[in-house]
DNA sequence: CATAGTACACTCATCACCCT
DNA sequence: AGGGTGATGAGTGTACTATG
């Protein structure tokens, strides 16, 4: 009985993070728009219910193991010529071996990670209050698509939410890797947790620019 | 184009070992 | 001795594919 309890907590906490980044912007919280990312942010996951086909990662010439973070922004790059996307990713870890799953997933490699926009995705609006779609924020696309958008990946950025105990206990003992950041579970399911000021500046931190004295 | 089937990603459950 | 940690195997919901 109490294993069947646990297990509805863990749905129900993973239910509660989706549906609380559902409503996060479409721009990351507390990342500004810099020289090191011109382009349009747009908020790939989680998705609303009615639009299936959401965008995901995976590597070049395999549709197996494919990654489909709780959390997904994508920053398109502004030129057609010249086309990829940054990627920040939230992953709700509430055990260690989703941890460690997760952290080897987003590890630098030196092979080619991409990101695949689905056409369904990119014909529809990012917003219910704006009809325009999202291809035609994207400044690459000059044409509607007809198959999917598939783009290299120029920079990984991942937020890990642990429990707290397992947040305490990596705080104290571990060192991140400079695209990892973490924040306790309870600042992805609070409401609003987008405008918490710890976790904006948490995420501007985690911008492009960040590791830099200045910009021209 | 709609529906059913299949493959897969994610999560959970159980067991063994180690450190305090 | 107990709690915590690490490893392995199974279940479930979802997304894609094939077929009519």
């Amino acid at each position: 009985m109490s294993e069947a309890i646990a297990a509805a907590c863990h749905v129900a906490l993973d239910r509660k993070v989706r549906s609380q980044l559902r409503k996060w912007p479409q721009r990351p919280p507390g990342v500004m728009p810099s020289l090191k990312q011109p382009g349009t942010w747009l908020r790939a996951r989680p998705g609303d219910a009615d639009s299936p086909a959401h965008p995901f990662l995976k590597l070049p010439g395999t549709n197996r193991l494919r990654t489909l973070p709780d959390g997904l922004w994508l920053h398109f790059s502004p030129s057609a010529t010249d086309s990829y996307v940054d990627i920040l990713c939230i992953e709700a870890c509430s055990s260690l071996q989703n941890l460690l799953d997760k952290r080897s997933r987003f590890a630098p490699s030196t092979n080619s990670l991409l990101a695949v926009c689905p056409v369904s995705w990119l014909l529809t609006p990012a917003q219910a209050n704006d009809p325009t779609p999202r291809w035609r924020l994207i400044r690459m696309l000059k044409e509607e698509p007809i198959r999917p958008l598939t783009l290299p990946v120029r920079d990984i950025r991942v937020l890990f939410g642990l429990k707290s105990r397992h947040y305490d206990g990596f705080a104290r003992s571990q060192v991140a890797h400079p695209h990892e950041f973490f924040c306790p579970m309870e600042a992805l399911t609070a409401e609003e947790g987008y405008e918490d000021p710890e976790m904006r500046a948490l995420m501007a931190r985690a911008a492009a620019s960040a590791n830099f004295m200045r910009l021209p």
